[in-house]
RNA sequence: GGGGACGUAGUGUAGUUGGUUAACAUGCGGCCCUGUCAAGGCCGAGAUCGCGAGUUCGAGUCUCGUCGUCCCCGCCA
């Protein structure tokens, strides 16, 4: 038998007992006589002492000691759990009370001296510890953080149980929909020249299930997209994705609150019910995002109709071609230097901003470079109506709305990390809705689905789409939804289309042919006549949510095997090439 | 596709305006040490400064290229 308990379970309570216990060595502290080491395992570590006083009978036990007890080899040992001798109690250690007097020990395997040492693993450099992940992972806080993610899953399934929802798998092998992301491929050996796509999400076939009378659905479902990487990006990641029939919106954020709180509790996070909402249109004109950050204020306000009819050539420009002047203000930012500032337009400028105005507001009025252009009653308005306070900051960007918006949340969220705004351990949810349905692409000049082409739209009766204005079409919303924790988006789902009618109409407006739509979702569009019941999912992002809940900032300290920005992983070398055999089974010539 | 940062013993870092023996910590090896917990003390080994060109009497340091890692823009319905 290799344990009687875990390392990290002693406690007082098991003063007296011989227990036996496996792990890794952590640390040993050889005295020359006493030896201390650490066992560590999943549950945390003990403290081992070898009382050379007790092995005069057994010299062999000293080179086994000298030989074997260093770091990360791996021993079991037999002992008894001992109060600590007063005085050399560790109150770091939860098992700092007592210590494992060793009466045996047998070598279970021996170790190279580790690449790193496995408790500062964080602080190596990311390549080393994804060559040697499965080292980094001996690292107790991200073995932590995936005994948390264990435990949110876990917890998602009882709770969904609960709520009558079927598990089902779907299919990873499936068809490529080249609407969306680019597709991660797999050629078919069977039909050279075909290919399957992985999934970038179960959306038909969750669909499908719906029209099955599966009534509720769920999966932890793997995705993929074939996308460049960033901190919070994998091509590979995974999805808490459900799907309902005979559902509303209202059901839905329901569900889903109760659902967050249930969960949340694994990370110490209470979640105050019911989740805020905001619409779309708000979110934008106040936060400049889809993804709002509630923790802070900072509020983005229009002041264009103050300026109507200025002589300033940045101003009338904008207001002439329908753009919007916004600003925010920033509560003593008047004390930021040239430098802050020069920053501060860097970024903006990096969004597409064509210049960032500033004004600090002193004793001696407002210093700004736009003073000598805009009258001084204008600038009195200003500051009447943002309520600037002496030594404020306004930032102003004057631009078409969206942009406009866009650069000025991009410089909230920026602002709120140098002013300090945002307090550790403040978790803040928000529901945004009314999203429109589709956003105009102007390279490609046609409109495409915000969320998905399978998203209903709001309106009962949107009428004859050719008879719409590009704006009329533009501003009809869809039933879609996101749920936003701190300024990230968690998920978002909608109520689907179930009738067969509308979804054309939507393809139809997405310039996708009726022959384009029947040959990529036929089988979709043919099953919405076998009596589809009405519908609507979300899907959430675990990783993004466990990266929140735990604070950690990467998304790669959440994935057990992830990624580099490359795509590639270290530890395998996967992308590698193939054998010739293996390429002309599949009908694959590669081209230099 | 684009912008930026970084790359020096196993690991983490320092290395001045280019100057001859590349430093420190930790880890590793040896010895000493009976209450430590980042144990301590002494000794020792360990680096073609990512790779390749170039400038120079001389390059870790400057230039160009290249590879890799990270951050961001585009992209991610």
């Amino acid at each position: 038998m290799f344990r009687t308990h875990y390392c990290g379970d002693l406690r007082e309570e098991h003063i007296g007992q011989n227990i036996t216990i496996s792990g890794w060595v952590n640390t040993r502290r050889d005295h020359g006589g006493v030896v201390f080491f650490d066992l560590r395992d999943i549950r945390g570590r003990v403290q081992v002492v070898f009382r050379p006083e007790d092995f005069s009978e057994n010299q062999n036990i000293f080179e086994i000691i000298k030989q074997n007890v260093k770091p990360e080899s791996v021993l079991k040992i037999d002992g008894i759990v001992s109060k600590r001798i007063s005085g050399t109690e560790n109150s770091n250690m939860l098992t700092g009370k007592i210590e494992i007097i060793l009466k045996n020990i047998e070598v279970l395997n021996t170790s190279k001296p580790p690449i790193f040492d496995i408790e500062k693993s964080r602080d190596v450099a990311e390549d080393v510890r994804l060559k040697y992940r499965y080292l980094d992972l001996r690292n107790p806080e991200l073995q932590d953080i995936f005994v948390k993610r264990s435990s949110f899953i876990q917890a998602v399934s009882e709770f969904l149980k609960n709520e009558n929802f079927v598990y089902v798998e779907t299919p990873i092998l499936t068809k490529s929909t080249p609407e969306g992301a680019r597709d991660y491929l797999v050629p078919s050996r069977i039909e050279n020249g075909s290919f399957f796509a992985l999934p970038q999400s179960p959306q038909l076939f969750k669909q499908l299930l719906m029209i099955s009378g599966f009534d509720r659905y769920y999966q932890i479902a793997k995705c993929f997209r074939d996308e460049d990487l960033r901190a919070d990006r994998q091509p590979e990641f995974t999805q808490l994705d459900m799907e309902f029939s005979f559902v509303t919106e209202d059901e839905i954020y329901d569900i889903i609150d109760r659902l967050l709180k249930h969960t949340f509790k694994i990370f110490g996070i209470d979640v105050n019910l019911p989740i805020a909402k905001i619409s779309y249109d708000e979110a934008m004109s106040k936060y400049g995002s889809d993804a709002p950050d509630m923790r802070y204020e900072l509020l983005i306000n229009d002041i264009s109709d103050i300026f109507v009819g200025t002589e300033f050539q940045v101003f009338k420009q904008t207001l002439e071609s329908n753009g919007k002047i916004l600003a925010l203000k920033v509560d003593g930012g008047a004390s930021f230097s040239r430098k802050d500032l020069d920053v501060l337009t860097e970024k903006a400028k990096e969004f597409g901003a064509k210049g960032l105005l500033w004004g600090k507001y002193t004793e001696n009025g407002l210093e700004s470079p736009m003073t000598k252009f805009v009258s001084q009653q204008n600038i009195d308005e200003m500051i009447k109506v943002l309520e600037v306070k002496k030594n404020d900051l306004v930032l102003i960007i004057s631009d078409q709305k969206e942009k406009a918006q866009q650069i000025l949340g991009v410089l909230r969220k920026l602002l709120a990390v140098k002013l300090d705004l945002i307090k550790p351990g403040v978790y803040k949810f928000v529901w945004v809705y009314d999203f429109p349905m589709l956003e105009y692409d102007e390279d490609e000049k046609r409109f495409n689905a915000k969320h998905h082409p399978f998203t209903s739209p709001s309106l009962e009766n949107y009428g004859d789409l050719k008879n719409m204005t590009k704006n009329e079409i533009l501003n009809i919303k869809s039933r879609a939804y996101d749920i936003v924790l701190n300024g990230t988006e968690l998920g978002g789902g909608s109520i689907r289309i179930h009738k067969k009618d509308v979804q054309e109409k939507v393809f139809e407006l997405l310039n996708i042919s009726h022959d384009e739509a029947t040959e990529k979702f036929g089988f979709l569009l043919e099953a919405l006549e076998f009596g589809a019941p009405p519908h609507g999912g979300i899907a959430l992002g675990v990783d993004r949510l466990i990266m929140l809940a735990t604070g950690t900032d990467s998304i790669r300290d959440v994935i057990a095997f992830p990624k580099t920005q490359k795509a590639a992983c270290l530890l395998t070398n996967a992308p590698s090439t193939v054998s010739i055999k293996q390429l002309r089974e599949l009908g694959i010539k590669i081209v230099e």
